[in-house]
DNA sequence: GATGAATGAGGCTTCATTCAT
DNA sequence: AATGAATGAAGCCTCATTCAT
């Protein structure tokens, strides 16, 4: 009986310290609200024209705040970009959770449904992953780690696990961390290079992708299954 | 006998028309001489602290120019931009060159060299690459498309025609344009997500992803070779 | 047999028309306490970082009040200030009251006793005096006004009625009240100066200023009495 | 023969190391003429509104220069504030000098000229001296630090050195150099306790405050000489 | 009466670019 | 051709004060 989300995938959950993003607010609530409602008009003007592109003044209008709410709820324009990868980070696990985690029979089938999912999310979202591959570096260390860490956790570790199952049924030889790592970046690939792509349909891209990748593990694929 | 630079390599040189460039200098030596200066104290300074966290007086300082003879030389921040991210190309594309295309007897053989060459320069230019990818967004829409093209011809065309050769012997059932394109991109894993890689050594990297795509091509290979 | 405050001194008790610090509550006895507590509050980070060096917020924060109860007792942070001050002069005052005003059969002894008291009270508290020589500028003409009345009633006052006991005695050849104020700015010199006089022991430099000022009148004194 | 400048001056000459006040210009001798004229226009208005009361762009405008321009000399407000500093321990001194040394037959007349003289420039510069003794505390420690050295070595060692000639023919009977320091503080007292001191003619209270530190000091002297 | 979130003007500073010499 | 001083708009952020709840 396939159930959702498993146990073993709650070791995922991404946590993040309070801390670090400071904020003279006292509710909590409320604290939670605004800065979603930061992180919403910064992503919009974010992945259109970029951090450095983009002026606190511009996300204080864009997030219908003035500039000094905005300041009650971050303390720079960094905590912003912090807040915005942090949600990114949890979108994507949460687009994982939902599309990737039914217990169907075979390990393989579900490896294979997971890739292709992983696959479409970045192809259906380029700003937004042309975004987080372009301005990390933006990050202050402290914060670059946390994220790093959680993409590290949520996205590899789900393929982790999933080439785990996979390889108690299947032969897999090789480092399957280093596989799921691999696997996690290649999936980026439509959302960074599509503009090298438009020759194709996507669909046709993601398929090639996702056979590329069972090949590459060295694992049987069924063409379009 | 193997020979350098074979023929159907010259459609790959880039051209770019001068005019991209525009500078109120006369001298062409002189203008490629100075530009090159610029482009080496930019590069520097950019791979270290990004594009925007690099003002036009260090560049001055780091090319040896003042200002005035900066703005002789290119006439915007953004041509900096651009001619370094040309010259990136034109260096990878050299290095491409220099490293990946002695005729040996057998294509595949040669393939899989190229894969491994192709894959160790951007993991030894780690900065470079992290560059690249970060900061194209910012070059103006016109010269976006010219480095896009170059990419496109550089080093996608080079796995092409690999490709190409390979095919002749072997059976590949995929697009190899589009194989080229994603082959290109995963060289640059290591570049990209080098801090999530420390617990492998470097090589052992390689020689998985170096398998990873030729097992991915459904093409036979020898570890380690 | 000596006594405490004798009536002569009743003149000095300062009295601020309470008008001056306009405050929405009603409760005087509320009020008081409160504004007691923002004294407080403000004192230790005025002299800590200034009056410019510190919020609005911080004081709240240092009061234990919210930003809304602090602007029921104060309607301005120029209030605060100057309640700040006029605590300082009611503080001085009190400080002379409590020492230096005992009955002594003689009122030279008395004078000297005066002016020794009234050097080490700024002497020990040299912050407190660095601030009231830093921040007058920054009331209000107003408020500025009333501070500086006090100042003259209370602390020079003082002075002079000690010199006018002693001179019914000694020959004293100068202007009184001119003395007075005098003695009272050199009283401050340890607090203003401190830092240029780390060569020698507190102790020391007192019983030199305190000959210096009785010299300076033209009275005889005892070194170290 | 009467002299000026004896050498035993030279001593006090300040010296102020150049990269205290980093600038991005180059040209020295317009580094300093440009200083000059920023610190004119920012002292006019530091002693008029206290250096928290003044803008950036009014000290901009008051020198004639732009924000720009006023960023190449300087390279922060802070630092304006060491300049003028600088600016009036140079300028105290100059006037001492000017005015304090001609070489007398008698020290004793010498030292009663000196003392004279030194407590009229403060008293003809009020809101000068009002501004040393007020903002001092918002010199960055560093800044701080060589100010008060140079208070230091100009004017107390400008007394110290006088009462040392003194202290030859005539019997003073204290600590010499702390003598000095409170003669200098003294000194001030018409600057920063005018408003308390409009009942008695400027002259007088300088005659009042010469006599008070002659005899402070034990010395003989010739009331109005 | 009490709270603390909201306001927005204004602060200091940087920087790409121009221009007088 | 070369220099580097000058410009001033725009950037990020703070803070005294008000106001809705």
């Amino acid at each position: 009986m396939p159930k959702k989300n498993p146990d073993y995938l709650k070791a995922f959950r991404p946590e993040i310290p309070k801390e670090l993003i400071p904020s003279s607010a006292k509710d909590l609530k409320l604290i939670e609200k605004k800065q979603k409602q930061i992180v919403d008009g910064a992503s919009r003007l974010f992945f259109q024209k970029g951090f450095h592109g983009t002026s606190i003044r511009e996300i204080a209008a864009e997030s219908g705040m003035s500039m000094g709410q905005l300041y009650h709820y971050i303390s720079s324009k960094d905590d912003i970009l912090f807040l915005v990868y942090k949600h990114l980070q949890e979108l994507w696990y949460e687009y994982l959770v939902e599309v990737g985690f039914e217990d169907t029979e075979d390990s393989l089938a579900r490896l294979f449904r997971a890739v292709r999912s992983t696959i479409e999310f970045p192809a259906k979202n380029r700003k937004l992953f042309q975004f987080v591959f372009s301005e990390s570096k933006y990050l202050d260390k402290e914060h670059q780690k946390v994220i790093l860490e959680m993409d590290n956790r949520n996205v590899s570790g789900f393929f982790r696990k999933l080439l785990e199952e996979v390889s108690k049924e299947y032969p897999v030889e090789c480092d399957l961390d280093l596989a799921a790592r691999l696997i996690t970046f290649i999936t980026v690939f439509i959302a960074l290079r599509g503009w090298n792509l438009k020759e194709w349909p996507v669909d046709e891209v993601v398929d090639f992708m996702v056979n590329f990748i069972l090949n590459g593990l060295g694992l049987p694929h069924q063409k379009g299954e």
